[in-house]
Order: structure tokens, then C-alpha cells, then sequence
DNA sequence: GGGGCTCATACTGACAAATA
DNA sequence: TATTTGTCAGTATGAGCCCC
């Protein structure tokens, strides 16, 4: 079989590749670049911010259009800006790529030292114990998740989200994980209160039900962001449904990312805390911390062995 | 000549409408 | 009534054409 010719499959006019040294962007970008800079020094706490977060943040507070040759626009400027050095490639987060390799250490003093780096920095116990319900935060938007782990990572609590709709594999065995459970399970969701995103709760919710009625497990779903009453609340930007949807919905429709991080973040913290008991939480963390330095000292012991 | 704009692509599942 | 089709959202990039 003759070698397959790459070549011939190469475009007559390349698009940008590597950096760009010499970017020479039309007035009107140089605009938006302006803009994007503004939201990434706004949300520098956040960052990296996904280019769909920064979408929403441009329509809210710089009445961006709000339609897919926009979005898809200023993905495309935002890719060149990033090229010409112009925005730090660390502010915006792609998502999409799955990596895998193997853990290599020079000897056994390496390792030694790494799990002594792993006891002082990763061990803990199961936050949660003890707690009359387990809490899961799912959300539609994976590009989301970092910035809501950065809220339920410190309570021990898991973030989800498949993306868009929620596959059936992830949610049977979500299902059986949450039936596994010795408490009831409560659900905490985030998603875009538009056709979609309503219906995606409802069928995610009634799904997961009805797999763990089998499984024999309990659980609660509890909408936590985006709700009406929001709208008012923080002055969101809000647009009709489009006329080609047919789903059943009424009133205006609102992206989750139209809520700034810091506010989505203050929503999710207050949720969490509320089905919390605070002092159950302060003891696991005690003995955690027991427990951790009890680790570093055998392993400091190893350490000095080696 | 080079940047901007538009369209296409990947893939999933739910829902509603159209068709068999 | 059952099956098929179209649309929706999410996310980012590349190709090719258009315009400054």
C-alpha cells in the first residue's frame, strides 16, 4: 500500500502557527482585547477563566452581542491574542484533552520524599464523615468545575459534570455510588435556567431517582444557581428563549456563567454550609491534622534511613 | 498581504415535531 | 403508535473567503 501523502492535505494559506511576533489587530479588536483584559484582572482570583466565562462577563458588563458568531469570534481573537503574547496563555483554560503517564522516581529516597510530599500536602480524612447527609455538587458547564472545586474542595466535597447533557453511563454509576452511601445523598446543581438546562436538572434528577429506588439508595437534588429570583437579585442579563425551541419554558432565559465567579462562588459556599454541621467538620479536621503529622514523622524516620 | 468573518467539525442525550 | 429527524447546549479550533 502506497504511504498516505500529508502533504496534500496541507492548506494553500497556513493559519497562524507557534507565536505571532508581529500581531497587528484591527481597531475594533484592539477594543475587545481591551475588554478581555478588564474581565481577567476583574476575575485574576479566578483565572484560568474558560473562553465561554469570558464570553458571558463581555455580554454582561460590555453588552457584547450575545450570539454564536460573537462567541465563535472571540474565541478566534482570543486565540491570536494569546499567540501575539499579547493575553497570558495561563488565563484561559481549553478544555478537552486527556493526558496519561506514568509515576517515575529516581530511587527509593525519591519516593520516600515524595509520599512524605503527599502526607503533608494531599492526606486527609473523609471531610464529610459523620455528617447526616453527603453532599454532591453537580454542574452542567464542565468548564465550571475547577472554580466550584475551589469552593467544595476544602469541605471534601466531589464536583460532577459530563458536559451539556449528562451521559447514562456517568449517571448509573453515580447512582450506584450514591446508594452506596451510609447517609442520604443531597445533590447541589448548577446549570443555565434556560430550555436546556431546566430540562437537563429534570431528566439528571428523575435518571439518578429511579436508578437508586433499584440500588435501594436515597437521594435529594436541590437547585442551587441558576434560579429567577437571581436575576433581580445580582441584575443579570436575561434573553428570550430562541423561537426555535419548542420545549416547554416560560420567561427569560440566563446563562450560568452570566453570574460573576466570586458571587457563583458566595451562592455555592452558602448552600454547602447550610446542610453542614460545623462542629462535626471542626473534629474531622482535628484529627486529620493528628493524623497527618503521625505520617510526616514515620516517614521523616524512613527518610533518614535511606 | 494579513486580519476578520463565517461555517464546519467533534460528540453526547433529551425533547418535540414530522413521518412511516 | 413507533420511529426518525431536527434542534438544543457545551467548547474550541481550522479552513477558506472577504475586506481593509
Amino acid at each position: 500500500m502506497a504511504e498516505f501523502d500529508f502533504n496534500t492535505c496541507r492548506a494553500e494559506r497556513h493559519a497562524h502557527r507557534g507565536f505571532i511576533n508581529n500581531w497587528r489587530p484591527h481597531a475594533t479588536t484592539e477594543d475587545l482585547i481591551v475588554h478581555i483584559k478588564e474581565v481577567l484582572f476583574e476575575y485574576r482570583e479566578h483565572l484560568p477563566l474558560t473562553c465561554r466565562q469570558v464570553f458571558y462577563r463581555l455580554v454582561a458588563a460590555h453588552r457584547y452581542p450575545k450570539t454564536n458568531n460573537a462567541y465563535n469570534k472571540l474565541c478566534a481573537h482570543l486565540a491570536n491574542a494569546r499567540r501575539a503574547r499579547v493575553i497570558p496563555f495561563d488565563a484561559i483554560r481549553d478544555d478537552g484533552v486527556d493526558r496519561t503517564g506514568a509515576q517515575c522516581y529516581a530511587g527509593t529516597g525519591h519516593f520516600i520524599k515524595a509520599c512524605r510530599h503527599t502526607a503533608s500536602e494531599a492526606f486527609r480524612l473523609d471531610r464529610q464523615d459523620g455528617q447526616a447527609q453527603r453532599l454532591y455538587v453537580w454542574c452542567e458547564t464542565g468548564g465550571m468545575v475547577p472554580q466550584l472545586a475551589r469552593v467544595c474542595d476544602p469541605f471534601g466535597i466531589d464536583v460532577v459534570s459530563s458536559g451539556g447533557f449528562d451521559s447514562v453511563s456517568v449517571k448509573h454509576s453515580l447512582a450506584r455510588e450514591f446508594s452506596e452511601s451510609d447517609v442520604p445523598v443531597r445533590v447541589l446543581h448548577l446549570g443555565d435556567h434556560d430550555p436546556s438546562g431546566v430540562h437537563l436538572y429534570l431528566a439528571l434528577q428523575e435518571d439518578i431517582t429511579a436508578f437508586c429506588e433499584t440500588f435501594g439508595g436515597e437521594v435529594t437534588f436541590e437547585r442551587v444557581a441558576v434560579l429567577p429570583s437571581h436575576v433581580d437579585m445580582f441584575g443579570l442579563d436575561t434573553a428570550p428563549p430562541k423561537s426555535t425551541d419548542r420545549r416547554r419554558f416560560e420567561g427569560e432565559t440566563v446563562q450560568a456563567e452570566a453570574l460573576p465567579p466570586d458571587t457563583l462562588a458566595e451562592i455555592l459556599g452558602q448552600a454547602v454550609k447550610s446542610h453542614l454541621d460545623v462542629s462535626i467538620y471542626d473534629q474531622i479536621m482535628a484529627e486529620e491534622a493528628t493524623q497527618r503529622m503521625r505520617l510526616i514523622e514515620i516517614f521523616d524516620s524512613l527518610g533518614s534511613k535511606a
